[in-house]
RNA sequence: UCCUCAGUAGCUCAAUGGUAGAGCAUUCGGCUGUUAACCGAAGGGUUGUAGGUUCGAGUCCUACCUGAGGAGCCA
């Protein structure tokens, strides 16, 4: 047993975090934070006390204070640091069902009030936010979707970790286009060489499944297509398994399983968040194995009696996604696409060889494609023809087609765009709030 | 790249071609239970930029800049 000598420190309250209030109660115990709003009339005021796991009410009465800390709280700007000491009580009028009844406080810096801060509670317009995104993650809303994008993460991470999947990452300088498909950011490598930021990691999880049976590789993705919709970042992550052995039937039954765990999670543990974005969570509470399954060809018969302009060959609109997806109460699997508008790497199906054993997982409420994937050519020939027609240079796809040499095998996987995951998870308006310093075509600050 | 819409106080928005306005924020004053607190007062403007039409332009015309929504393309 250590002894303390008895003349040194006053005993410092137990710092605590908004979260655990509930376990302190009656305890008096500091918290550190910022001030998120202040509510004050003559005698007693209420400094709302943010620390990034939640919102306090303090209470901070003038005749139970010394007079400089009361006037200090009371003329406090928002989002000044602050360090509140104080005793923790249950309390039905306080958002959350606690309040802290201050006993003293430590201003760590006070924002000048010639210069506030510039994110008020009150509405603001997009542009505006988005140049103070920086300042805009401290806000209610935006915390709760980057917390429920935490939530997605660590349910993907969990479900792959738990299922025999083996992280291996892929790396982000690739040599060349992997798929030839969409349009890539050059990077200057030294001197002499151009190297492209990766638009997948497939190629190379690939040759990971070939040596580890089933992986995932989770990482930042970039796509250099001038796109500017609702749905579309330049950088965005995606994570991306590849099982040896695997058919389209199995990638099918995989994506479905992790669609219902994600979402199985969100609804474990993020419904306050989900509360807080006014997420209507019966439509997250439907989303139960099986999914609807159908076919490219069935879905362009759908889209057609619906009045799409779409014909057999074309990929789908983004308004082709919503129509096929809005009188749904689950996602729907479609697969069995042509050919010619899928990657060269795609197995084709052997009772009808235009045809691509391909998925696309479509999310309903028009959230659209959340995943993509099949099975891959095995074959070395068939896939040497398959470079050949997509005009690609079959040098640099040596290493690739060692893995048709060497003890080739039927093998499959997809790819899941994180953000989009997510923006249906929180039921958003726009993908840029799904991560915390979104990349667009005409914004890359801050 | 194309189409549509929008730029007015720090922020969100008003203003028939005829005196530039409100709410929030900021400052000062009031209030011991506030919930985007409230009440009273004050300061705050080269109306995105450059031209043009007009006796007179925030308003109409032209070009440009910036942003938003959508299309194509994609996860």
């Amino acid at each position: 047993m250590e002894s303390t000598s008895p003349e040194i420190t006053p005993a410092r309250p137990l710092r605590i975090t908004i979260a655990e209030a509930a376990k302190h109660l009656g305890e008096t115990v500091e918290i550190a934070g910022w001030l998120y709003n202040l509510r004050k009339s003559g005698k007693i005021c209420f400094p709302l006390l943010r620390d990034g796991t939640g919102v306090m009410q303090c209470v901070a009465v003038k005749s139970a204070l010394p007079e400089e800390t009361f006037e200090a709280l009371k003329g406090l700007t928002q989002e000044s640091s602050l360090i509140i000491t104080g005793k923790i009580r249950a309390e039905q009028r306080a958002q959350g069902g606690f309040e802290m009844d201050v006993e003293g406080a430590e201003i760590v810096q006070r924002v000048p009030e010639s210069d506030p801060y510039p994110v008020s509670p009150k509405d603001h317009g997009t542009d505006f936010l988005m140049d103070h995104r920086h300042l805009w993650i401290r806000s209610r809303r935006q915390h709760a979707i980057l917390r429920v994008r935490h939530e997605v993460i660590k349910a993907v991470r969990d479900y792959f970790d738990s299922h025999g999947f083996t992280l291996v990452d892929t790396p982000i300088f690739t040599p060349a286009a992997c798929e030839g498909t969409t349009t890539l950011f050059p990077v200057k490598y030294f001197d002499d060489e151009i190297v492209y930021l990766t638009q997948s990691g497939q190629l190379y999880n690939e040759a990971n499944a070939m040596a580890f049976g089933k992986v995932y590789c989770f990482g930042p993705t970039f796509r250099a297509e001038k796109s500017k919709t609702r749905r579309h970042l330049t950088e965005f992550w995606m994570v991306e398994p590849e099982m040896a052995y695997a058919t389209l039937e199995d990638v099918k039954r995989v994506a479905e399983e992790l669609i219902v765990f994600i979402v199985g999670r969100v609804l474990e543990n993020r419904r306050p968040e989900l509360a807080v974005l006014e997420r209507d969570v019966s439509k997250l509470e439907s989303i139960k194995a099986p999914f609807h399954r159908m076919s490219y060809d069935d879905a362009v018969k759908k889209l057609t009696a619906k009045g799409s302009e779409i014909q057999w060959g074309g990929d789908f609109g983004g308004t082709d996604e919503t129509i096929l997806t809005e009188d749904l109460d689950r996602p729907v699997l479609v697969d069995r696409y042509p050919s010619q508008v899928k990657a060269f790497y795609f197995e084709p199906d052997p009772d009808r060889p235009e045809v691509a054993l391909g998925v696309d997982v479509l999310a309903p409420e028009g959230y659209g494609e959340i995943i993509g994937g099949g099975q891959r050519i095995y074959n070395l020939d068939l896939l040497l023809k398959r470079i050949d027609e997509h005009g690609l240079p079959r040098e640099a796809f040596n290493w690739y087609l060692d893995l048709r040499k060497y003890g080739g095998v039927p093998h499959g996987g997809f790819g899941m765009g994180i953000e989009r995951c997510v923006s249906w998870m929180c039921g958003l308006e726009h993908i840029r709030e799904t991560i915390a310093f979104p990349r667009m075509l005409y914004r890359t600050r801050p």
